[in-house]
RNA sequence: GUCCCGGUAGCUCAGUCGGAUAGAGCAACGGCCUUCUAAGCCGUGGGUCGGGGGUUCGAAUCCCUCCCGGGGCGCCA
């Protein structure tokens, strides 16, 4: 309709323009948007008063002229100039018919659109290292990043899910030492466990795992492992020093094999864990792409090599850098450290010239806000290597803070004390999980409120959404246990009958769909299709509150059931797009 | 210190590319169950859009500046 619109104002403005009352080569921008009152009709536009000063006349002359100029369309019912020079259209009701029409027949295809002509997207998301289960903040990301890309997807985007793992580095190493160290706790060793080290109770699993395939062949004796080792932080040492050393002498008295068994142990079952977590959230990638790759098939080296004969590295305190500034960081960056190991930068640098090689038509990152430092690098690196940084975007979502009792609930990662993304999904569920996540914009701070998120009443919007269409349902079996039957063919002819106010709130509701689909997937702000569906159930149910549809008058019946089951259809197709289940009883 | 995000009703937040009288939910207050689900609905009150300048027909929105809150600033990942 906006669309139908827009053109019949472009088309005015072409016979201005041949009329030569604006300029031939005026680039002309047509401007509509919805009115926020009803009295300013459905749409208007500020066109005149953008192009007044080209046709070097008064507003609202110049809206007069353009609204003489308007081809007549049946879905426009007046025109209207109002206040400075703004153009206003009100529909006609055939406008908002054809829409129930439109909804009930495409049904959850309703409001998708080829917007995107099947231009390839990638996005990356979470992407949490595997040293641990998922956490709250990662469910930001996982439910924001699915969103953004279901949204994508329906807008006519090619789209691929992509995770990165960070199977490679000093994390993981970390894990691999911790791994061992409480296998050998479970050997019957007597040790003290690194400050450093991940503390979680999923590391005696997987040390158990360990222990059950190897029995205590793999035993050292404490002493031994922590012979030559330096003293950790609270026995008055460091602690990076210490599990660094520790590290070492995992990879000494294990040998390259048994050392990369209790990695690959570690990070597969991690990993797995991970998987099943995002999967049970309805979360779902076409690609786990791993960091280690990019080391074993030469890109990280080539990367650099790339970036050494474009001549943006120089050599200093025996490392590599990248001359980042030359592109607006604020510092130069390491990317091949002293000790001639490779830093993640260099991984990454990799990683994201292998996605623009991949050919997509844009990539985009969603990351923790804590990685914003990070954004500036890594487009001076697409620079330094000639590609072009518009393709990428990134997206920084900010940390949830839960909220019990009116109480905040603090979290550590490393001491292991930390809510699980499982456990706020047994908590809350999927549903409520996946909608509060996507409520906020991804730049905001969010509060959760886990009581809220709970709670079975219309103070929470999920639920207030969910049983909006559930009750239409309910509507419908009422009208089974009348013996009677919807007959859409007779309603879509009796739609002329709807008049009502709260009618005709939900039509427009209906007909702005696609808009709030379009705008919500360009900007990638999943919030505003969650607040939409929250308008559209406050709707629904101040209308069933207002009339009964199941009414004898069987034209109005019907043509109240063609209404409310278009309803039905917006709520769960938007619903779907957040990936929350719409119930048809509750 | 510097960079990023935020500051809108008592609370949590919307507010599209600058647009008409700044909105919603919760909370507060007052109503509504003989009704397709009261798991709901209707109504009322509530604002220095952090402060101050500027840009213009028009600013919550853009620019400058200051104040407050949160976060980032490793040869970690």
């Amino acid at each position: 309709m906006k669309q139908h619109l827009s053109q019949l104002l472009s088309s005015a403005v072409d016979s201005l323009q041949a009329q030569g009352i604006l300029p031939q080569d005026a680039p002309v921008q047509i401007n509509l948007d919805r009115t926020r009152d009803r009295r300013h009709g459905d749409f208007a536009s500020n066109l005149a008063m953008v192009l007044c000063k080209l046709a070097g006349s008064k507003p609202r002359d110049l809206a007069e002229r353009i609204v003489a100029a308007l081809p007549a369309s049946q879905h426009v019912r007046k025109v209207e100039i109002a206040g400075p020079g703004f153009i206003n259209f009100f529909l006609a009701p055939l406008a908002y018919h054809s829409t129930v029409a439109q909804v009930l027949e495409q049904g959850e295809a309703y409001g998708r659109s080829n917007i995107g002509q099947g231009k390839s997207v990638q996005v990356e998301f979470v992407s949490a290292n595997p040293t641990g289960p998922l956490h709250v903040g990662h469910g930001r990301g996982a439910a924001y990043g699915a969103t953004v890309a279901d949204l994508l997807d329906a807008v006519g985007f090619k789209v691929h899910r992509e995770y990165y793992v960070n199977d490679a580095g000093r994390q993981m190493d970390i894990l691999a030492a911790s791994v061992y160290l409480r296998y050998l706790d479970l050997c019957g060793e007597q040790l003290t466990f690194p400050s450093n080290g991940y503390k979680g109770d999923y590391v005696w699993d997987i040390g158990a795992s360990l222990h059950r395939k190897h029995g205590d062949a793999l035993r050292h004796s404490a002493a031994e492992v922590f012979d030559g080792v330096p003293a950790d932080e609270p026995a008055g040492g460091d602690k990076e020093l210490h599990i660094d050393a520790l590290i070492e002498r995992t990879k000494q008295l294990l040998g390259p094999t048994h050392y990369r068994e209790a990695f690959d142990l570690g990070l597969n079952s991690i990993l797995d864990n991970i998987r099943r977590d995002l999967e049970e959230f309805g979360v779902r990638y076409d690609e786990w792409f791993s960091e280690r790759s990019l080391t074993e098939n030469g890109s990280v080296e080539r990367a650099i090599e790339r970036l050494k004969t474009s001549g943006h590295t120089y050599e200093k305190d025996g490392a590599l850098w990248f001359r980042s500034t030359d592109y607006g960081d604020e510092k130069d960056r390491v990317i091949v450290r002293d000790n001639g190991q490779t830093t993640y930068f260099a991984s990454d640098i990799a990683y994201h010239m292998n996605k623009l090689e991949r050919g997509y038509h844009r990539v985009i990152d969603v990351w923790g806000a804590d990685h914003h430092g990070y954004v500036p690098r890594v487009k001076a690196a697409l620079a330094a290597l000639g590609d072009d940084t518009d393709r990428l975007d990134v997206l920084l979502v900010q940390f949830a803070v839960l909220y019990r009792g009116g109480q905040k609930v603090q979290m550590s990662t490393r001491s292991g004390e930390f809510v699980t993304l499982r456990e706020l999904r047994q908590e809350v569920g999927n549903d409520a999980a996946r909608f509060f996540y996507v409520l906020r914009k991804c730049e905001q701070h969010m509060d959760f409120d886990l009581d809220l998120a709970k709670s079975e009443s219309s103070d929470n919007p999920i639920y207030y959404i969910q049983y909006a269409h559930a009750r239409i349902a309910s509507v419908l079996r009422q009208l089974q246990e009348k013996g009677l039957q919807w007959d859409p063919a007779q309603g879509a002819r009796h739609l002329d009958r709807l008049t009502e106010s709260h009618e005709d709130a939900l039509l427009v509701s209906l007909s702005r769909y696609p808009e709030v689909l379009e705008t919500a997937a360009l900007q990638h702000e999943p919030h505003l299709m969650a607040h939409f569906l929250r308008d559209v159930a406050n709707e629904l149910h101040t209308y069933y509150n207002a009339h009964q549809f199941l009414v004898e008058d069987a034209a109005l019946r019907n043509a109240r059931l063609n209404l409310v089951m278009a309803t039905r259809q917006i709520i769960a197709n938007g619903l779907k797009v957040l990936g929350v289940s719409a119930p048809d009883s509750m």
